[in-house]
DNA sequence: ACCCTCACCTGCACGC
DNA sequence: TGCGTGCAGGTGAGGG
């Protein structure tokens, strides 16, 4: 169930795995997890094409491939426009696409050998050319797949809205202060608007206030200049903890685990009830919309 | 631009 | 044992 540190977990362990590799079929279990594309133009354009890097925008992973060049006029239309545009040696190594994958709530991939048993609810399965499978399984069927042309990406709906990468120069106390500044949303809704702040979510946020010492439910605007400079510390502390500890090979089970730094890293979240470990008031715990917050009521007064 | 509710799904832990 | 309820780390749509 991923955040930010969770995703980018998952783009180091498939990267040494997959790239380099082609894939050479596919199987899409559950269409809707491509759409709006159709299975057989999904198939038709991944199908041959070679994994050449693996990265992460947000939340997002993105896999980018090479298509092979095309002989005649099984050439997918992107491929033809491309070809009609550029030289023709270019258009010759066929085209860049991006698979761009969001885990949402339960998405999980796995690096299976070939007669590995495939898991229930194994709903996209790509076979490489080393008798292995990636198999993307996601309980809730929340994830979503799509698959488009590399230049795409800077206009592709819901990346391109996404706020600066929250390790980059551009997530700046500056940048953190001004966003603060135009919303009168509570804290704890603007943090988890990934158009606003980037990779945070319900548990990241929760911990990222608890050690800022803000209440979830302040204002967004009324944030004093020390108090977001020290969120914004927060945030990435957060984030670069749990990015350097989280653990766990795809190859053999889901995804990742936590280390053993992780159990006293979670101080509120999912603690109701439970003494602060700073000042040993009842954690509390609230939900709207279906979420829980969780805070300490004395550390984080306001 | 915001807020709220609902929707998307399955499974698990809980209380009766 | 079962059954009903609430909850789960994410996001988008639709209405106000």
């Amino acid at each position: 169930m991923p955040e930010l540190p969770e995703v980018e977990h998952v783009v180091r362990a498939l990267r040494p795995v997959v790239v380099g590799r082609t894939i050479v079929a596919s199987d899409i279990e559950l269409p809707k997890l491509i759409a709006p594309t159709s299975v057989a133009s999904f198939k038709r354009q991944i199908t041959g094409s070679k994994i050449t890097g693996v990265s992460r925008r947000g939340k997002f992973i993105l896999i980018q491939c090479q298509t092979p060049m095309r002989r005649n006029g099984s050439a997918s239309h992107a491929h033809r426009r491309n070809a009609a545009a550029l030289p023709a040696r270019r258009a010759k190594r066929g085209a860049s696409l991006i698979l761009a994958v969001h885990l949402r709530m339960t998405g999980k991939f796995l690096y299976l050998s070939i007669d590995d048993e495939l898991p229930k609810h194994s709903h996209a399965i790509f076979y490489l050319d080393n008798e292995r499978r990636l198999v993307f399984r996601d309980q809730r069927k929340f994830g979503v797949m799509k698959l488009f042309p590399a230049a795409e990406l800077p206009d592709t709906k819901g990346i391109h809205e996404l706020a600066p990468e929250p390790f980059g120069d551009e997530f700046s106390v500056d940048y953190f202060r001004e966003t603060l500044s135009r919303s009168r949303r509570t804290l704890k809704t603007l943090l988890l608007d990934q158009n606003k702040v980037l990779g945070l979510g319900n548990i990241y946020a929760a911990e990222a206030l608890f050690r800022a010492r803000i209440n979830p439910f302040a204002t967004a605007s009324s944030v004093t200049r020390p108090r977001a400079a020290r969120l914004h510390t927060a945030i990435q502390d957060v984030l670069r903890f749990a990015v350097e500890h989280i653990t766990g090979s795809i190859k053999l089970e889901e995804g990742f685990s936590y280390g053993e730094a992780f159990e006293s890293f979670w101080q509120v979240y999912d603690r109701e009830g439970e003494p602060c470990v700073k000042c040993a008031a009842k954690i509390r715990r609230v939900t709207h919309g279906g979420r829980s917050t969780y805070w300490c009521p004395r550390c984080q007064r306001r």
